[in-house]
DNA sequence: ACATTAAGTGATT
DNA sequence: AATCACTTAATGT
């Protein structure tokens, strides 16, 4: 595949020539832990394609989950912290198979300093997450549960790209940092607002929601 | 057929 | 909205 293709409008030509020639492209598959949180921040990831599911975790192990990081993007939270080698805040794992540029924290600063089209984009991957957290933030102060459900939902449907999730209530309760019964009971309600369909381990939604 | 795991339910805080 | 205790249903061996 060619990087020139796919960033020539978002780098100028010398940048897009030194990505080519020192940044080398790792893969993982789905499940992969990127970055587990606590440890130190050794490349900054670029996402050529699939999706990297950011997620904060708590002191008992629980879980919540940020944002997803999509494919021509970069996690803003890796910015932050390999300016000055601080362990990350957050967990990072591949929400499906990723291939990414893994560029190493020492060019930033160069980088940074020497290429405006570098610069003008960590500070906008910045701002836009930035925006979501605000969103997220929002959500868990003012809107009820079901309703941040419903969203969770769509955000994991676009991700997988089908209307059909292979999840359990399980899983979905620990991403929202809630509890099983009230996950069921809530998707119970959805049900029966013929907005989609439960099996197990299966939740199909219908194009009501 | 049995064990295991997911999902559903009522009561309690 | 969370937790507990328990039931029921689906799935794997």
């Amino acid at each position: 595949m060619n990087l020139a293709e796919k960033f020539k409008n978002i780098f100028e030509p010398e940048l897009l020539q030194l990505i080519e020639s020192s940044v080398s492209i790792s893969t993982v598959r789905e499940g992969d832990v990127i970055l587990e949180a606590g440890q130190i921040v050794r490349i900054i990831p670029l996402l050529l394609n699939g999706i990297l599911k950011i997620a904060r975790i708590d002191d008992s192990g629980k879980e919540l989950l940020l944002y997803y990081v999509h494919s021509n993007e970069s996690c803003a939270m890796t910015f932050t912290c390999c300016m000055q080698q601080y362990p990350s805040e957050i967990r990072a794992v591949a929400e499906t198979d990723v291939e990414f540029l893994a560029i190493p924290i020492g060019v930033m600063d160069e980088w940074l300093s020497r290429f405006p089209t570098w610069k003008s984009f960590v500070m906008r991957t910045i701002r836009n997450r930035l925006d979501e957290l605000l969103d997220t933030i929002d959500q868990l102060a003012f809107q009820k549960l079901d309703e941040r459900l419903v969203r969770y939902l769509k955000e994991k449907s676009r991700a997988a790209g089908s209307s059909l999730l292979n999840i359990s209530h399980e899983e979905i309760a620990t991403e929202m940092a809630s509890s099983r019964e009230v996950i069921s009971r809530l998707l119970k309600k959805l049900e029966n607002d013929k907005k989609l369909l439960l099996y197990r381990n299966q939740i199909r939604l219908l194009k009501e929601l």
